[in-house]
DNA sequence: GTCTATAAGGAGATAGAC
DNA sequence: GTCTATCTCCTTATAGAC
């Protein structure tokens, strides 16, 4: 699969830092604020400005619900300038999924330490969480615009989301080789696994308390879900 | 908090049943076909076509993606007609919603039954489960497209999705009483056990299992979740 | 209650000046 | 690289015939 010809000045997406706030309702989280210091390697500033502006309005109003004046005014521009940086609405989208799948993955990947299954899951699903906290804006565009996406972008995404769920399932495989794990029904509580992080960008908003805090709390839920 | 004028001619919602297809991507069910069955008592029968036919657009594309025209199609009528039944498209996702909640907090009322607080949250949690899996269309309407309702019908709804959080919490708020639950932080943990059944609606497809046996298993993993 | 026709406005995207 | 102006198409909703 490639990238295409897009971008064309060596944009990189690269993971720094994230702030955000937004406005609670019972049980959702329906708006929201990124600051731009996850994304400070997308060149040039305007390109940025507009991804931003993009992930702020896609987590807060949905893909089909923002318009590419909306997104063009987050960043100060006219709708005309967006399509200077990106050909069209969706590669913007495009950009932020796969950014934010390849940053969820990358964290998963770097969390999977520990010298026993019971260690690494803790691990994991600590960090997963967190991210998904954290990172709630971009997670929310991740975990629910993917029908936006064509069918091309859909498909490689969908290749790192086996990846994500691949990655849980084989500590829980190796903690039920092992014997630390009692695991009536593998694929369905990798999924429950998941389950529980991902949904947290439904709902997450910084009043509810601090990423961290609620990382170890799942990790611990999580670890009382498969321990014999 | 008035139901206002609409629906002019005693419409009634009533649950029956449900029977559903969707092709599935990793992870993320992004189509579903929703049977008529369980909006049978919503009259007359065009009315409810084009409810039927709102359920599944708004399922699969979700509500800003979704045009008159499609629900009208759907319902084998031309847009205009669509006037004549529902005075705009979302007072047609307000009905969903609320059908939906309603339905939702019905099923955990009528669940919550057992001698102990274990067999409470067991019988809650696997029927609360199995619903959104079996009604796995009107739950992504009822789950996702909050943001898409008036103020004023989000907060009716709001008022529902309070109490279906406080069903939750009260059984486990007994079980710590009793001595049969550790809960460490008792918000978290209602929201976490919340949280993953909620979550059923967003990866559910019917080749993923029954409803029953999820509703079980994800049972199981909720009471390991609090089990002292 | 359903249709055809259409109003009124907004959408994504492009042209061409600077 | 950004702007103003605009193209073309599609949107929600209404008017009025049958």
């Amino acid at each position: 699969m490639t990238r295409s010809i897009w971008p064309p000045r060596g944009v990189r997406l690269v993971a720094k830092r994230l702030l955000s706030f937004a406005r609670p309702v019972h049980g959702v989280n329906v708006s929201a604020v990124t600051s731009p210091l996850v994304w400070e390697h997308v060149q040039p500033a305007a390109a940025r400005r507009l991804l931003t502006g993009a992930v702020d309005a896609f987590a807060e109003r949905g893909f089909q619900a923002t318009t590419t004046r909306d997104i063009a005014s987050r960043a100060g521009m006219s709708p005309a300038a967006l399509y200077v940086h990106y050909p069209s609405k969706e590669r913007l989208l495009f950009e932020i999924s796969l950014y934010g799948h390849n940053a969820a993955l990358e964290i998963l990947r770097s969390a999977d330490t520990g010298p026993t299954p019971a260690d690494r899951l803790r691990s994991l699903v600590s960090a997963f969480t967190a991210w998904h906290a954290q990172h709630h804006t971009i997670a929310r565009v991740v975990q629910y615009e993917l029908a936006a996406l064509s069918p091309e972008h859909l498909a490689e995404v969908a290749t790192i989301r086996r990846a994500i769920s691949t990655q849980i399932e084989q500590v829980l495989a190796d903690g039920v080789h092992d014997g630390s794990f009692a695991v009536a029904d593998l694929p369905g509580t990798t999924l429950a696994v998941l389950s529980l992080s991902i949904d947290v960008a439904r709902w997450y908003t910084p009043h509810r308390g601090d990423p961290e805090s609620l990382g170890k709390l799942y990790a611990d839920l999580a670890h009382r879900m498969v321990q014999t």
